[in-house]
RNA sequence: GCUGAUGUGGCUCAAUGGCAGAGCAGCUCAUUCGUAAUGAGCAGGUUGUCGGUUCGAUUCCGACCAUCAGCUCCA
């Protein structure tokens, strides 16, 4: 007999090999009917795992994170079984639970159009209906490989052709006559994926690469019960409402023209009011913590980009100005980043340990010819702004310094109400990547422990990215999602020990030895349009005060009432608010719907009793009529929120 | 760049191999109104662009442009 700990501290004991769903069972009928996987001893595994031991163990069902994922593999194993079914030449790529669902890449002659998804969805549901039971079983490499090739399925043989020779066995699933190579963990039968929609069907290259074949990716949704998937797709359709692109075109705060092009929108003048505000913002408190201004050219020739490097990393990214013999006249091309500019205000004279650091910043516009699939709203563009800086410091200094950098992203995070939805990744070079990473072994080993030891010095809680650095060095990346859940990085922050060198960037240190700096490449707000982005979606269009491009609407009930409307304006300008006056002749409901469909904070009714006794009526966007105050006493109300830029 | 979808007035959406229609927005007039839509009238479209098939194309076909979802990429 073993001793199993259970949920709450209760220890029963079973017979040595008694597997997790059959102590689930023991339990009770619901929880056996609800359990999805287990977690033995802290780890999740297969509830057909025996226990051979004593142990702590934990039924996980569909509420739980390891479940879910259970849950929606199994999901993806029905997907597959149900083309399979329909579609018996389809072969199997891979097909994972994801954070928001799962998906199956699949080769398939057909195209999954959306009738066919249907159809496909149809049989789902067929499958989940049988309620097949769901076993595993192993096989050594070269066995597995023999049943892979049966069945024709190519994809699948790749994969355990890795794992061959290492002596490992190889697991499978089985539901009745669907059998899928996988490590699981799955749950018992497929009768318990009770609702489940196919969301989606689209391109995905084989192993994530676009030199390989691209299959067809279909994703879906599944829960335990339909009312749960109905809340889940009613969500979905809500978030879309919040989407930038969408939201930010009917508001006006951009458009986008034919004409001029994909990926250069045109930001309208609420944009870029708020954009103005932001800039204003990044800049002052920049030049608060000891940053200095440079302004550097949109253009530079591809002399200095040969030097960086980025002429051989990003050429065809580049909007290259050519008007002749490269090799033989003066090349210039649009600037991608602002770096090298920036370094040649460092080399104007030499410099001292004593000067360090030195922090230049700048506002810089960017151009990038992002391959035409990838522009997208404001958050993937052609032309952009960015709030960059480029530090240089000593090897003593980077850590303080780089904490200075990540303070002040922080600090504009938490001003913008954006911090509680960021992530950080710690993105690191691939070393196995020949082409894209300059340097040496050893200079990446040094920068990435500078990087990871300031890392965890200052505690912060940061998931690895391989393959995810700048070719000249490790970036700290503060990640944040968009509306539909898409991951974007909003702030970098760099090391970079290689570019010093490239550019004879010296110090001259208090041995008199001369020295390259550290350089730190950093963002403080990141790129203004994708800010812009996710703050409209974030406040679904409703800007905090300070923010607003209007802050405020005098509402003026009749036309007698224009004038004293006028006047309550001119004095709110006086103080720096951007009020309007809405004076058409119509009536106070009609303008207060359009000011709250515009999501304008405050709308101030005046009528015969507010112009009489100089007060407001003051109309909150939240809340709606909030009373009547003197106008002093609202102006100096509101000048605190805009001045403490309070998120209301 | 790749896979798939979409493109009809400013917006949301109809319709059709044979004169393209509605609501909202806009304009005009009337109404002067107390916290989310006053009424009447008017105007607005070479159906994304170019080409092909056809007696005739907005509809069918092709190319391009743009938009969307995803992949790849993101200095």
């Amino acid at each position: 007999m073993i001793r199993v700990e259970l949920k709450g501290g209760v220890i029963k004991e079973y017979e040595r090999g008694t597997t997790a769903l059959e102590v689930a069972k023991s339990l009770g009928a619901g929880l056996y009917k609800a359990a999805c996987a287990c977690k033995i001893g802290g780890k999740v595994f297969d509830l057909r795992t025996p226990l051979q031991e004593d142990c702590a163990l934990e039924i996980l069902t569909f509420e739980e994170a390891g479940g879910k994922h259970a849950f929606w593999h199994t999901s993806s194993h029905i997907l597959a079984q149900a083309v399979k079914r329909l579609y018996p030449a389809a072969k199997l790529a891979i097909g994972p639970a994801i954070d928001n669902g799962f998906y199956y890449d699949i080769d398939c002659d057909t195209s999954f159009s959306q009738e066919i998804l249907e159809k496909i969805e149809a049989e789902m549901k067929a499958i989940v209906k049988e309620s097949l039971e769901i076993t595993r079983f192993e096989l050594p490499a070269d066995e597995a490989l023999k049943l892979v090739n049966e069945q024709g399925e190519i994809y699948k043989a790749e994969l355990i052709a890795e794992h061959a020779g290492k002596g490992e066995l190889i697991s499978f699933y089985k539901q009745g006559d669907f059998v899928d190579l996988c490590a699981g963990p799955h749950l018992p039968d497929t009768g318990r994926v009770k609702a489940v929609k196919l969301t989606a069907s689209t391109g995905a290259y084989w192993r994530g690469d676009s030199k390989n074949k691209m299959l067809q990716r279909i994703y879906g949704i599944s829960f335990t019960k339909q009312a749960d998937l109905d809340a889940h797709l009613a969500a979905l359709e809500e978030a879309k409402k919040r989407d930038h692109n969408k939201l930010g075109r009917e508001l006006g705060y951009f458009t986008t023209s034919e004409l001029v092009g994909q990926g250069l929108p045109i930001l309208l003048p609420k944009g870029a009011r708020v954009m103005q505000i932001l800039q204003r913002f990044v800049e002052d408190e920049e030049q608060k913590r000891g940053w200095e201004l440079t302004k550097t050219p949109y253009m530079g020739k591809s002399d200095i980009y040969k030097i960086s490097g980025h002429w051989d990393h990003y050429r065809d990214g580049m909007f290259v100005l050519e008007h002749g013999d490269e090799e033989t006249e003066e090349v210039l091309a649009l600037r991608p980043m602002t770096c090298p500019f920036q370094y040649q205000a460092y080399l104007t004279k030499s410099r001292s340990y004593r000067d360090l650091p030195i922090r230049y910043n700048e506002t810089s516009t960017l151009f990038r010819n992002e391959a035409s699939g990838e522009m997208h709203g404001l958050i993937r563009v052609r032309q952009f702004t960015l709030s960059e800086g480029h530090l240089m410091c000593t090897p003593e200094q980077v850590e303080g310094e780089f904490r200075g950098c990540l303070d002040i992203a922080i600090y504009m995070l938490k001003t913008l109400g954006l911090y509680e939805d960021v992530s950080y990744r710690f993105s690191q070079w691939d070393p196995e990547d020949k082409e894209k990473y300059i340097g040496t072994k050893e200079q990446w080993d040094t920068a990435q422990s500078v990087m990871g030891k300031i890392l965890d010095h200052l505690g912060i809680d940061y998931k690895i990215g391989v393959g995810e650095a700048a070719f000249y060095g490790p970036k700290l990346d503060i990640q944040i999602k968009n509306v539909h859940g898409k991951e974007d990085t909003l702030i970098t922050i760099q090391i970079d020990m290689m570019l010093a060198e490239k550019f004879g960037m010296e110090y001259v240190d208090a041995d008199g030895s001369k020295k390259n700096p550290y350089i730190i490449h950093r963002s403080s707000i990141g790129c203004y349009e994708r800010t812009l982005a996710l703050l409209i979606e974030k406040y679904a269009g409703a800007f905090p005060l300070w923010l607003a491009p209007e802050q405020v609407r005098v509402v003026p009930i009749a036309d007698r009432h224009q004038e004293y409307a006028r006047e309550v304006r001119r004095e709110l300008e006086s103080f720096g608010f951007r009020a309007t006056v809405d004076d058409r002749s119509e009536k106070l409901g009609y303008k207060l719907r359009e000011a709250q469909l515009e999501r304008i904070p405050y709308m101030l009714v005046v009528g015969d009793k507010e112009a009489e006794e100089g007060t407001v009526s003051v109309r909150k966007r939240s809340v709606g009529d909030v009373g009547t105050q003197k106008v002093p006493a609202f102006i100096s109300d509101k000048l605190a929120d805009v001045t403490t830029k309070l998120i209301d």
